[in-house]
DNA sequence: AAATTGACTCAAC
DNA sequence: TGTTGAGCCAATT
């Protein structure tokens, strides 16, 4: 019970991406010493949506949108980002770098 | 109950 | 230099 699963760790990594930044799957598969785990990183993304997670601040290494089709509409994962001021064309997040949060840096490490 | 598969990533060929 | 395969964990079949 007390014991926390690989998606549980990916959740609070997750809510603590800042209003307007962006990481990706193997930043936080990393951070948390599963480096080979981005994809289940994407998995927890979608099991997710009926938690607290902002999903949509989750992209692949190179800022590309690669879950979107998970969202309901076509475009909502976009949306939700632009909302934030990040701008995205042909679901490449532009100045990926500027708006990227590493939790490596950006958080205590794990243990 | 075993095998497959996924919103990925990186190292090896 | 582009392609291929392994790895990680849980849910689905």
């Amino acid at each position: 019970m007390g014991e926390k699963n690989f998606f549980d760790k990916v959740y609070e990594v997750a809510q603590q991406i800042p209003y307007g930044r962006v990481t990706s799957y193997g930043a936080i598969a990393k951070y948390l010493g599963a480096a080979r785990s981005a994809r289940m990183v994407g998995w927890a993304m979608n099991n997710s949506l009926a938690k607290d997670v902002p999903a949509h601040r989750v992209v692949n290494r190179v800022g590309l949108l690669t879950g979107k089709q998970h969202f309901d509409g076509t475009n909502l994962m976009q949306q939700l980002l632009e909302n934030e001021g990040i701008k995205v064309v042909d679901n490449q997040i532009m100045d990926f770098q500027k708006h990227f949060w590493d939790p490596g840096k950006e958080l205590p490490s794990y243990y």
